[in-house]
DNA sequence: TCGACTATTTGTT
DNA sequence: AACAAATAGTCGA
């Protein structure tokens, strides 16, 4: 009974390792959520699937085009390569219809966070000109339908704690460790990795909007 | 320096 | 009305 039209869709599950990642992945081959690596395909799939935020009618595997099978396939192995410390694009096309405005707002500033630096909450808040919102931030970070891809990873506290993470803090400060930002033992990020507002709000006015606003 | 705690704050369900 | 991957402040050890 939503606002928003159901889309036909399917779940491609592949392994990472002995991880499982699942992708949902619409009629028109947009990547519409996935999963964070996991130890069962189970639980992989219920993860992306909650993370959709558009209604989708999931169809049998059998049912999948080779197109959307290549799809999924492709971002499977995207992320296997980036966990492997790689440093691949992970540019896909995305089914964004399911965003709130602010989601969109806050998901293009996520977008354009480079490997190796990190910003925080409040940052994020003050670039799309809601200064006191970054509780909020944090709010539409961790809906983000496509972790990885649109790194929330990279975002963090502003007093350099790392803060929370979907896929488990491990898997947070794993990621970080990849892209070269040190984190102590503490669980604290270097300062020389972190993104200031105005840095950040030029990165945005270079790249533009990913999301729309 | 560090934790524990409080009031404040905003978008979403 | 309640929640969340927050923040800035205080206080005591």
């Amino acid at each position: 009974m939503g606002v928003l039209a159901a889309v036909n869709g399917f779940v491609y599950t592949g392994r990472i390792g002995e991880l499982w990642l699942a992708v949902v992945v619409d009629e028109k081959e947009r990547v519409v959520s996935l999963s964070l690596p996991r130890r069962s395909e189970k639980e992989a799939v219920d993860e992306a699937k909650s993370l959709a935020l558009v209604p989708v009618n999931y169809g049998f595997r059998s049912e999948m085009t080779p197109f959307i099978r290549r799809v999924g396939r492709e971002v499977v192995e995207g992320v296997g390569l980036y966990l492997k410390g790689e440093d691949v694009k992970l540019e896909f096309d995305l089914n964004t219809d399911g965003l709130t405005s602010f989601m969109r707002r806050v998901l293009s500033v996520v977008y354009v966070i480079p490997r190796g630096f990190v910003a925080c909450y409040g940052s994020i808040a003050e670039v799309i000109n809601n200064p006191r919102a970054s509780r909020a931030v944090g709010n539409a970070v961790a809906r983000n339908p496509w972790p990885i891809i649109v790194p929330c990873h990279r975002v963090v506290r502003s007093d350099f704690n790392i803060g929370g993470y979907r896929g488990g803090l491990d898997m947070k400060r794993k990621l970080l460790k990849i892209e070269g930002v040190a984190v102590t033992a503490r669980g604290r990020v270097l300062a020389s990795h972190y993104l200031r507002a105005s840095r950040l709000r030029e990165l945005v006015s270079k790249r533009g909007l990913r999301f729309g606003g």
